[in-house]
Formats: C-alpha cells, structure tokens, sequence
DNA sequence: GAAGGGCCTTTGAG
DNA sequence: ACTCAAAGGCCCT
C-alpha cells in the first residue's frame, strides 16, 4: 500500500516519513490539514511525535501521518475496515469543506482565513470526553487543559498499546463521579473539578443521554446541556459541535469575540445571545466551521506565527 | 430581564 | 517577584 502510494507522491515529499514500514494507507479526497486540526484547539490529548500524532479515536489508539493523497496510520482496532470507518467519522470527511470554505468567505477576514488553514476541519468526537474536556476548559489555557486531561485520562482510564506507546481511554462518566471532586481537584483541575464531578454524576445516572442529543434539534440540545453544572452557553457550543454535529452552533471565547470587535465591528460589551444569533444568520449552518478558522487564525496571527 | 462585579483554582508567559 | 491572561460559569446586587 505505502509503495503504491509512494509513485505518486509529489517531489515536495522526497523521503517517507520515519516508521513508515507496516503503515496501513488512508486515501483522503477532502482537504485535510492534520496538524491545524489536531492543534486548533478541538482536541487536546493528541502528541505529536516525529511527524506522527497519537491519539485515541472511540474505543482504538491510532498513531496517524499525512503524507500525499491521505493518512498513514497504524491502529489497536480489531479490523483495517472498522479503523478507515472510524477515522472517516471523525475527520468528519463527509463534509465537502471545499464548498463550505466558499460559501463561508464572503468577507475579507474569513476569506483570508480559509486561504491560510485550508485544509482545517471540524472534528466529530466523542459526546462525552468533549464535553468533559470544555468544562475543563474554562478560563484555562490550552497547555494546561491538555495537562489536565492527560492527568485525569492516565488516572482513570483504560490503558492501550500501540507499537509500545501507551495511550489511554478517557474514563467514562461513571468512573469520574465515582472519582469525585477531591481527587480531581488534586489532579490540579481547580474550581473545574467540581463541575467535572458533578456533571459527570449526573451524566452517569442518566440525567441525560448525550449520544440521543444527536437526534435532537440545535436548541433542545443545547438547554439540555446547559442544565448541568459547568456547562453555560460557550461549552454548550463546542460540545455541539465539535461531537454533536449541530454545525449552527457558534462556541464564543475571548479569541472569538476579539475576532469579531476587530474584524466585524462589534462592541466590545456585546452579548452571546446576540453575537451568537449574528454568526448563525450569516454563516447558517456552516457557524461552526467559521467560529473555528476565525478561533485558528485569530490565535496564529497573534502567536506570530 | 439586563447589567455589572466578584469569585471560583492554577498555570504559563512576560 | 509580580502581574496578567487563559476556548467560562455562577451567584449576588
């Protein structure tokens, strides 16, 4: 596979990646960018190792590399078959993100911010450790959440192997509220950890049934979800859609919201709902991807890089 | 109901 | 050493 794949690689890629040999091959039609996606502030507990990334997909550790027309990769899933389905789902290929970027970037900001990360996309996770991983999130910063994750993930979850490497499961709900908020406040989760607990509690006795929120309309999840404790309009937000798949929604941070005073001239004092309600009327149901490349591009361009 | 302010921990960067 | 900011939410005036 990696040699057939290797006659039409382009001359920019003169040697195969390291540890190529045994690398199972995912040819990819969308555009794709794994490192602005993996790195965009979706997910927080992939390394990159040598050109690799390590991660954990549903049930599977995966260790994953672009090279020319898709993915190396090498999986714990049982079947190459179950491992191109899983990766499909959550790269979210299904998407025409060509289409989508043409449609978003009828304004100067968002066309210059799909010209420079094309090829970054919306990933389709899983309901619940997305859902842990932003109640974490808040007034935190990115190294620090993927610390905690990390930690909490290596404390609770099942481990996995992978060519050596360990990974490990995000624990499921039940375990965490049976953690509790005084060994997940050790973990260094600060006032996150009783939110983490609780809402975990609450998930666990079935209070609510995040999967089935896939099924339901944009609103009604979104109540749901900001019934639990941690979970306010901006988490709500990115659990729907980064996992959810309701792409109307518009996650607001402070990244966001400085992109819209500077780029869109908002006030400064303007509320969610009615940012919120603006995106979804200019972007519709492609929100979710342009509150994303505006979060990247935005966070980029101020890192100087 | 809207608006403003303080507090909830901890870390990383300047 | 000190300050501020960090993919916020909650509770009180």
């Amino acid at each position: 596979m990696v040699e057939a794949m290797l006659h039409h690689t382009s001359a920019a890629i003169t040697v195969l990646p390291a540890q190529a040999d045994g690398a199972a091959f995912m040819p990819i039609g969308q555009p794709l960018d794994l490192q602005a996606t993996l790195e965009s502030g979706q997910v927080f507990r992939w390394r990159r190792d040598q050109g690799w990334y390590w991660g954990v997909v549903g049930q599977h550790a995966y260790s994953l590399c672009q090279v020319e027309g898709g993915l190396l990769f090498r999986t714990s899933a049982l079947s190459t078959a179950e491992a191109l389905a899983e990766l499909h789902a959550f790269l979210r290929l299904d998407d025409d993100l060509e289409a989508i970027c043409r449609d978003m970037a009828v304004d100067q900001p968002m066309a210059e911010a799909v010209a420079s990360h094309r090829g970054l996309r919306l990933l389709r996770q899983d309901p619940w450790e997305c859902l842990a991983s932003f109640i974490c999130s808040s007034a935190s910063n990115i190294p620090r959440i993927s610390r905690n994750l990390r930690s909490v993930a290596e404390s609770y979850g099942e481990p996995l192997t992978l060519d050596g490497s360990r990974l490990w499961r995000f624990p499921g709900a039940a375990r965490l509220a049976e953690a509790g908020e005084k060994a997940l406040l050790g973990l260094g989760l600060g006032f996150r950890a009783g939110y983490l607990a609780r809402t975990a509690a609450r998930v666990a006795e079935g209070g609510v049934d995040l999967m089935a929120l896939r099924l339901a309309p944009y609103r009604e999840a979104k109540a749901a979800l900001m019934e639990l404790p941690g979970v306010g309009d901006k988490v709500a937000d990115c659990a729907l859609v980064f996992s959810l798949d309701k792409l109307e929604g518009f996650p607001i941070d402070r990244w966001v919201r400085r992109a819209l005073e500077d780029w869109y001239g908002h006030r400064e004092k303007a509320q969610y709902r009615e940012l919120l309600e603006w995106a979804q009327k200019r972007w519709g149901q492609r929100a979710g991807y342009a509150q994303q490349y505006l979060f990247h591009h935005l966070r980029l361009l101020s890192k100087g890089s």
